[in-house]
DNA sequence: AAATTCTCCTGAAGGC
DNA sequence: TGCCTTCAGGAGAATT
């Protein structure tokens, strides 16, 4: 379940294969993920990629008419191959350079493969996106002025792409046990300390993660990734049942929006 | 406007 | 062993 720490790992193992080189074909087998491969992305062919970004969980490879947009969904990942191999199951496209091939796996199809014209910041999933937690655009101030008068669960709240990006269903749960909040508690009744608190757990909760997901980019080519290189750390996410590292109590777990949440109700206020 | 629910999809896990 | 049911989840779309 591919969170911004993984899209970020996947940023950096690609980028050493596309960033000035040459997309020489793309090869779409199955156009049917979350919305059908427009024809366009054949816009990338022939062209040098000039950046390789991600912006929120997306991944964006510019090239001088326009932009690839990929987003990995729930199952998504790409496999660098510096030798040919036969496609698998499962294995929808392509993008290949005169370096490697980038062969996207996607089991769900959940994911999306585009084209977008520049500049990018306007097209439409990309438009009205909040700040990166990890650029200094974003603080407690910034949670605590976009949160008065709002009523939703701060746990929803912080995973709302317009408020902040990138914070995924695993982290939120983590980011809200380290500051301390109740996952439940409305976004408007959260103090202006508590969300400097909480801005700072996602800042240090998401960096941490993309630092693990680095040590394992030397495997990178061979794998297409290591899943799970976070979930040692995990302090409540999949923990239901369990003991809270911090007073022992039994951590909890309970559909918050759809969405399994996990945290101790004597540490979360 | 804000909040909630629905939707896409497949594989893993659990029940009998 | 095998079939059936349930669950998981990113995030835009639809609905309330």
């Amino acid at each position: 379940m591919p969170e911004l720490p993984e899209v970020e790992t996947t940023r950096r193992g690609i980028e050493p294969h596309l960033l000035n080189h040459r997309i020489s074909r793309i090869v779409v087998r199955d156009p049917r993920l979350r919305w059908p491969v427009p024809d366009a992305v054949q816009g990338a062919c022939g062209q040098v990629v000039s950046a390789v970004r991600r912006r929120a969980k997306y991944l964006l490879l510019e090239t001088e008419p326009g932009v690839l947009l990929v987003h990995l969904g729930m199952t998504g990942s790409f496999r660098v191959l510096l030798e040919p191999k036969e496609p698998g199951k499962h294995d929808h496209f392509d993008i290949v350079t005169d370096r490697a091939v980038l062969r996207f796996n996607d089991p769900r199809r959940f994911g999306t493969f585009t084209w977008c014209d520049h500049p990018w910041q306007s097209h439409p999933l990309l438009a009205s996106l909040g700040p990166e937690p990890l650029s200094g655009g974003f603080d407690g101030d910034h949670l605590y002025r976009t949160s008065r008068n709002r009523r939703v669960a701060v746990k929803n709240f912080i995973m709302d792409g317009r408020v902040v990006v990138g914070v995924g269903n695993i982290y939120a749960s983590e980011a809200l046990f380290m500051a301390g909040i109740h996952p439940l508690r409305k976004a408007g009744r959260v103090s202006r300390e508590r969300y400097a608190g909480l801005a700072e757990a996602i800042r240090d909760v998401l960096s941490r993660a993309i630092e693990l997901g680095g040590t394992t980019l030397r495997d990178f080519s061979g794998t297409g990734g290591t899943p799970g290189y976070f979930m040692q750390e995990l302090l409540v996410y999949g923990r239901a049942g369990q003991g809270c590292f911090q007073c022992g109590s039994s951590v909890r777990q309970k559909v918050i929006g759809q969405r399994s949440s996990f945290y101790c109700l004597s540490c979360q206020r």
